[in-house]
DNA sequence: TGTACATCAGTGAACGCGCGTTCACTGATGTAC
DNA sequence: TGTACATCAGTGAACGCGCGTTCACTGATGTAC
C-alpha cells in the first residue's frame, strides 16, 4: 500500500537513525540490510526506495553521526563565558573515558566505532568520515582553547587539542577492545586516560 | 601426494605469517580462506590439515602478531644502560607515529589493526587479543620506565605509560582512518602525536 | 467537489555471488615386517 | 637393507548458507480532469 509522503521521509529518518545506532554496535559488515530493516520496523524490499545501495546508506548514516557529535562538540566551543565552557569541555573528556562512555556502545563516538573499518569502505563512506573527523576537530580545539587564539599560538593550540582527542580516542578504542575478556586491563586503561586528564600536557 | 612432515610443517608456519600481514591489512573478515591459501602458495582444501576453522587461524594469527610486537619491546625494556634504553625507547615512538609507519599496513601494529574488530570476533580471538595487549602494555611499561621503580612510583609510570601509548595508537588509527581520503589531515594527526612527544607529560 | 487513473512506498519471494567448510581422491612419505 | 602397506598433506569440485540486490505485485495516496 502507498503511503503519506510524510510518513514515508519518516521512514527513511528512521532508517538512518537505526543504522547510526547499529553500525556503531557492530560495524558496517555486522549489519545487514534485512537486520537493518526489521529494527526500523520495516521489510527489507523497500530498502531500495530510499537508498541505491548500502554504501549510500553507510555514508548516509556516517554524516549523521557525525553531524550530532559536531553539534555536540560544537555548543561546546559556543559557551562565551571562558570558565564556563572549560567546565563543559572538561565535563566533556571525562565522559568520554568513562565506564558509561565505554559500554554505550551504540551511541559511541564515531571515530572510535568507524576508524579501524572505514578505510576498507567504499570511497563515499571514506569521503564522508574524512570530512566528519575534519569537522569534529576543528571544534574540538575551538572548544579547547576558545576563539580568542590567533596565528602561532592559534596553530599550537590546535595541535595541542588533536593530540588530545587522539589519546581520549585511543584509550577509548584500547579499553573497549579488552572490555570482554579483560574488564580490570579495560579499566585500568579508562584510569589511565582519567589521570593523564589531571596531569595534563605542559 | 604426501609431503614431508618438515615441509608440512614449513607450511603451516607460513599460512600463520601470511594471515598476520593480510589480517592486518584488511581485517579478519577482508581476507578469505581461499584468497589467504593462494598467497601462501597452496589451496584452499588443505587448510583444514592445519586449523579446525578460520577462528582457529585467526587466534594463531593474533597471538602470532603480538609475540612479535612483544618480543621488540621487551629487547628495548631489556637494554641495561638507562640513557640508550630511552634513546631506543624515543626513537620507537617516532617511527611508531611516523609516515612509514602508518603507511607499512602489513606490519602494523596489532593493536591498532585488530582493536575495532575484535570485540566481534570469537571468544579465542578475543582472549588471545588482550592476553597479546596485557603483556604488551607490561613491556611497554617496563621500557618506558626501567624495572627500577617499586610500590607507589612503580604504579604511576605504569598508569603513565598506558596513557601515553594510548595517544600513540589514538593518533595512529585516527591517523590512518583518513589516509586515503584526507592526507593533510592524517598528515597533521601525526605531527601533533610526534609534538606531543616533544612536549611530555609533566 | 467528485471521479479515474497514475504513482510509488512497502511486501516478500527469488536470484546470484562469495565465503567457510566438506569430501573423495592422489600419491609420496613414513612405518612395519 | 628391501618390500608392502597405511598414512596424511595437498587438490579441486561441491555444498550450504547468508547477504546484497532485484522483481512482480499490492493498494492507498496524490493528481489530472
Amino acid at each position: 500500500m502507498r503511503i503519506t509522503k510524510q510518513q514515508a521521509n519518516e521512514n527513511k529518518a528512521r532508517i538512518v537513525e537505526t543504522a547510526a545506532a547499529l553500525f556503531r554496535q557492530k560495524g558496517f559488515d555486522g549489519v545487514g540490510v534485512a537486520d537493518l530493516m526489521r529494527n526500523a520496523g520495516l521489510t527489507h524490499g523497500g530498502f531500495y526506495n530510499h537508498f541505491e545501495s548500502k554504501d549510500d546508506l553507510e555514508a548516509a548514516a556516517c554524516a549523521h553521526v557525525f553531524d550530532q557529535s559536531v553539534a555536540a562538540m560544537e555548543a561546546i566551543a559556543g559557551i562565551a563565558e571562558p570558565a564556563e565552557r572549560a567546565r563543559a569541555f572538561d565535563a566533556y573528556r571525562r565522559r568520554y573515558v568513562s565506564k558509561k562512555g565505554r559500554d554505550a556502545t551504540a551511541a559511541r563516538c564515531p571515530m572510535v566505532a568507524f576508524a579501524g573499518d572505514v578505510s576498507r569502505q567504499s570511497p563515499p563512506v571514506r569521503e564522508e568520515y574524512a570530512a566528519g573527523l575534519h569537522r569534529y576537530l576543528g571544534a574540538f580545539a575551538r572548544a579547547a582553547s576558545g576563539d580568542k587564539a590567533r596565528g602561532r599560538r592559534q596553530g599550537k593550540a590546535r595541535q595541542q587539542a588533536i593530540a588530545q582527542f587522539a589519546a581520549l580516542a585511543g584509550a577509548l578504542t584500547l579499553a573497549r577492545s579488552v572490555a570482554e575478556a579483560d574488564p580490570a586491563l579495560s579499566d585500568e586503561i579508562l584510569a589511565a586516560a582519567v589521570a593523564a586528564l589531571d596531569a595534563p600536557v605542559g
